[in-house]
This record gives C-alpha cells, sequence and structure tokens, in this order.
DNA sequence: TATTGTTATACTCTATAACTATA
DNA sequence: TATAGTTATAGAGTATAACAATA
C-alpha cells in the first residue's frame, strides 16, 4: 500500500548546521547554474578560469589555478579543453620557456560577454531568491567569514 | 628569481558570486569537519545519516536517502560501511518484506553521543568564525532561501 | 504493475606522485 | 636544486539502468 507519501523526519541538530545547510544551498546554486549553462556545456570552473582570464590576460597557468584553488594537475585538462574549443590560448612566455600565459581567443572574447549575460541572469534569480541585493551582500559577508 | 610570491589577481564579479563564494566557504567548512573526525574516519555523509537514525530509528533506507539527498543506489554503500563498523542494524520489515529498516546499534547509540561532542566542537568553530550565534541563525535564514 | 534494495557502470572532481624542460 | 607544466592514477561523489524479491 504506501499510504504516507513522505516520512516525517526529525533533522535534529542538521536544521541549522552550517556545513550541511551550505552544502544543500551551495547544490542548489550550482544546479541552477548547470541548467543555466547547459546549452554551451559550461561548468563552473570552466566560468571562473575564463572570467580571471578575460580580466587578467597573461597570467601563468600556475597563478590562475592557484587563484581558484585548483590543483595545477587538475588543472591542464580544464585549459585543454578551453582550448580546444578556441576560446583560450596558451602562449610560450619568452623570458621564462618553462610558462604558459593564458589569453582569450577573439572567439573567446566574444564568447565571455554573452557567457556574462547568462551568468547575470542566473545570479539574478539568485538574489531574488535572497530577498535582494544587501541579503546577498550580507550573505556574502558572512560566508567570507568561514573562508579566510 | 621569481620576485613575486603571488600574482595581485582581478577576480571580478567572482569576487561576489553567490555559487562561487558558497562554494569556498563550503568546502572550508567540510575541511574542518575532516579534520575533526580523521581519527573517527566519518565523512559528512556518515555523519548525517547516523544522526538521522539515532532521532528516527526504524525508517526505511530509501526514506532516510530521500530526507538526504542521496540516491538510494549510492546509498547502499553507506549502509554497508556503517554496518560493517557494527554502528547501523538492518532489519527486515514483518509487514513488508521488501524494506530494510534502519536502527542504532548499542554501539552506535555510544557513537553518536560521542559523535555529536566532536561535532559540537566543529560547529562551534564554525559559529565563531561567523561571529556569535545570531549571525549564524542569520546565514542559515539567508541560505534556506535558497534551497527553498 | 510498482516499489525496495541491490549491483554494475560511468562520469566528474579531487589528490598525489613522478616525469620533462627549463631556470 | 627548484619551478612550470604535464601525465598517470586512484579515490571520492554522483547519476543511470537493470535486476530480484516482494507488494
Amino acid at each position: 500500500m504506501g499510504t504516507r507519501r513522505h516520512a516525517i523526519i526529525n533533522y535534529s541538530v542538521l536544521s541549522d548546521a552550517v556545513g550541511y545547510r551550505l552544502r544543500r544551498a551551495q547544490l542548489a546554486v550550482f544546479q541552477d547554474f548547470g541548467e543555466s549553462f547547459a546549452a554551451e556545456g559550461l561548468r563552473p570552473a570552466d566560468f571562473s578560469v575564463v572570467l580571471i582570464i578575460k580580466h587578467n590576460p597573461g597570467l601563468k597557468q600556475s597563478e590562475v589555478a592557484e587563484a581558484l584553488g585548483i590543483q595545477r594537475a587538475n588543472f591542464v585538462a580544464i585549459v585543454d579543453g578551453l582550448e580546444g574549443r578556441d576560446l583560450v590560448e596558451r602562449r610560450k612566455s619568452e623570458t621564462d620557456r618553462r610558462v604558459q600565459a593564458l589569453f582569450l581567443t577573439p572567439l573567446g572574447e566574444q564568447f565571455a560577454d554573452n557567457m556574462m549575460k547568462t551568468w547575470k541572469a542566473h545570479e539574478d534569480r539568485m538574489i531574488e531568491k535572497l530577498g535582494g541585493a544587501q541579503a546577498r551582500d550580507e550573505l556574502i559577508r558572512l560566508v567570507n567569514r568561514l573562508t579566510e
């Protein structure tokens, strides 16, 4: 049979456990992000990499990786993917032949502009859910204390 | 050579992107959680499962899984692990032979009590970082809006 | 027919070690 | 010796399909 649809659950301290609630919220936000960028096939990490390169052209691979908390070994495949889509270009430094400096291609610049429009629509949805820009600012202020 | 230690990075909108900041903060909290429970070898999912079973003995596997947003296929291995450590017990329901009802073992009850002490120390650190219980309440209130 | 638990499998993300080429 | 990028690999976490037992 199964008369009840959902069991009534006592979540105990989980209801306001910082880690648990943060995790569930982050997954919900990334879910919306994923749906927003499904057509472009852009993952959160790709977005952040394109954004950083756009605003910091010429950085070393390892600098971008470190800025985003990505290990340089795992960063290689991300750049490979973006380079394969002709969005990002690796240029060997003249002064230090070990380093790869990263730049957006012309297509990458164009892609970044469109990407930001899609992102803004996503972010605006999140801000609306939060209850406005002030609530967003308050949230950022609070979560930053956990990261610092 | 290498005169600069860290490149100065323009993070653009990433500085207050809800998803990005939430993700970084969640990782920081889980990092502290992991260090707190390194000795017990308890992952966040294990913690939440033990907690739910403690406060809702006799729930079906699928009910606990759904309550925690874990797919029932992936939940099997989690319960296997906890059962293998003699913390959780599966009991076949008398009324519906398909379902496995979940209970803590006596050792599991004892483990849960100790677990909560470790967790409270962890959570208190997070609350302190946030600036007190009121700030924590405000954070929970805000992130819940993203999940609902 | 539908549900519960299970197995198998694949894909992403992350972590570590070791290699190469350069400095 | 040390650093930047790379390769290989292994471990989590997560998603989907299909199966057996039972309803």
